[in-house]
DNA sequence: TTGAAAGCGATACCAG
DNA sequence: CTGGTATCGCTTTCAA
């Protein structure tokens, strides 16, 4: 671990000014945040007319030379017009809310968010991610009203619950929006149905004539709104074949754990398994292997997620692929529930899975 | 890619409410947002008191029923405190803005940045992400500025330059940071060397006789800032050794370019390379192998970041590992600034960079 | 112990 | 075309 020591360690000279006392502005004014009315003092005109001129107000006409001086005032004084006092008179912000996931989910999930992210500030949304680290589902959802958003989309790893969507439905959020495996009654749902994983991965396990499926559970906590469903689907796919089974294994992301798991391997007597992702699907064959046992002659590997990884490994890795929508359609469809926000909780089954069939089953 | 619907495909009907007009509130208050006047008024005392009770403000003494009165009214209406309210009339916030980067840039760096959040939000600031996505260094900074963030710390990737900073402190922020590989002139900087990494490559194959350094190069935009830093290191740390040769080695995430790479590897007559992270070494060295070039053999290969991959690879993979600063000593050093902002802007170094040798090399 | 009122910064109405 | 002014929700003196 890098040390920071307490005191300042490298003072270096700010490049503008060697010698000036610290903190001093270059433009000399007193040192205190410009506002609109500085703004208007300087160019000798009202408040009102700043505002109409920096806002391109299109109802109110003013000559060319005030918007001129305007400009130059709110130039040279550096002004910035102050988000939260602008979104207190209007009574309204275009704030998107998007708490961040305690745990980090993978990069498949980081991308799908940071792709919805862009696509929202096309649609003129500020989007915030916040980190309401530690709280529960209703004093999480208390803290994001404080900030009166106008949507939320919450992965809803933290259960957001029917208590939070109401919580902020009241405090003037438009659309509220769960994104993920679960959905919160009142709340729409970009439902991310993981069961789907599973489903897929068995029935190309079962297509391949295997029987007796094991299915790597991570044991890292915060992954189990992931996993829990992915066993589910297998459990319900197996279900439509005789003679079947399903072994729940348990698989920390560590190389004893791995080994631990091999090493009672064989008595286990599967011929199939759906490895949760690829990354623990590496971590499971490179300690069959490291055990002798070949895949997919002894046992095939299924992974999930389609990362470059899968096509690296030998044997190519067979993975399930989950698509994801664009984030520009949900976007519009965030900004089409802003802007008509009678309606029913609407619910939009938002993952697609495929099995990329590859040499490792 | 999955598809939305333009129109409503599955409306749900609202389970607490089967049949009520859409978007009713339960207890039935006229549809707005509830504010400290709706709770005095309902708690039949004066905004004042309100603020008092809810606050738990020391200086002054409510009486036990009156608190109880007002507290009672208060989650009757589901009252929630509007921040920007709050912080405009407080005159100061404490907001730390986190710009996002615009390019996802590793598993590494992104852990890195959730602990030093987890970290200030344990110093009671309140954390916000903003994806600036798009803007250019300051026009992002005049945009973050409207939010009068107490704090900025911005991954520099976009250069924020002495421009954006000085617009930040214009606007209010205490403390401007710059956290990766560059820094911005007046602004503290959290600097994180990416030449240290290159050199730590460098001093270990040069330890191991390779005298014929490639240096993979991430084709990928938006990675500059940090490959190009790591091969200036690898430069440096080569040019202190005799009748040594570094080549630049561009490559692009993918098998074809691998292939590519691969292809007319033996005419650059190479011993050493250093694969910019471990996935790049991972496709690097999967190409190698597929070409019957043996590691370390024919070619020692180091990656960094030490990830989990590294230590599955066959043979195993040495790499960089790169240590961060605790969120916790950095969250401790940003409310320093805070709260003393008088000083000169510093730079702190929070890069530490060891090879951990292993089979490749 | 409680209430009245000023004011944070920006906007939009209504006069002039 | 431009200037006063009320207002958004909240905190905090100052009086009562």
């Amino acid at each position: 671990m890098v040390q920071i020591p307490k005191q300042q360690p490298a003072p270096v000279p700010a490049p503008d000014a060697p010698n000036s006392p610290p903190d001093s502005v270059p433009q000399g004014t007193p040192h205190s945040v410009p506002t609109s009315a500085d703004v208007a003092r300087l160019a000798g005109v009202s408040r009102a007319t700043v505002s109409y001129v920096l806002n391109n107000t299109s109802a109110v006409r003013i000559s060319e030379p005030t918007r001129r001086r305007v400009h130059a005032a709110a130039k040279e004084l550096g002004y910035v017009p102050h988000a939260a006092a602008r979104s207190l008179r209007a009574g309204h912000s275009r704030m998107v809310l998007m708490p961040t996931p305690q745990i980090a989910v993978g990069p498949l999930f980081s991308e799908f968010i940071n792709e919805l992210q862009w696509a929202l500030s096309r649609f003129d949304y500020t989007v915030v991610q916040y980190g309401s680290l530690g709280l529960t589902g209703e004093e999480a959802a208390r803290a994001w009203a404080e900030l009166r958003p106008v949507a939320v989309l919450a992965p809803d790893a933290i259960a957001l619950g029917a208590r939070g969507v109401a919580v902020l439905k009241r405090s003037g959020a438009k659309a509220v929006f769960t994104l993920g495996p679960q959905r919160a009654d009142g709340a729409h749902a970009l439902l991310m149905d993981q069961r789907l994983v599973g489903r897929a991965a068995a029935a190309h396990l079962l297509a391949q004539g295997r029987r007796r499926i094991g299915v790597i559970v991570p044991e890292e906590p915060g992954l189990e709104a992931f996993s829990q469903p992915r066993l589910d689907g297998v459990r319900t796919a197996v279900r439509t074949v005789e003679g079947c089974s399903v072994a729940e294994l348990p698989l920390a992301y560590t190389e004893d754990s791995a080994a631990r798991l091999v090493d009672g391997w064989r008595s286990l007597g599967l011929d199939g398994v759906f490895a949760y992702n690829d990354e623990y699907a590496m971590l499971l064959m490179r300690a069959l292997q490291d055990e002798g046992i070949t895949v997919p002659d002894d046992i095939a590997v299924v992974g999930a997620d389609d990362l470059m990884l899968a096509r690296l490994l030998r044997p190519r890795l067979s993975s399930v692929r989950i698509e994801l929508p664009s984030g520009r359609s949900l976007a519009e469809l965030v900004d089409r529930v802003v802007r008509e926000p009678g309606g029913r909780a609407e619910v939009h089954d938002v993952l697609g899975a495929s099995v990329v069939h590859r040499e490792s089953s």
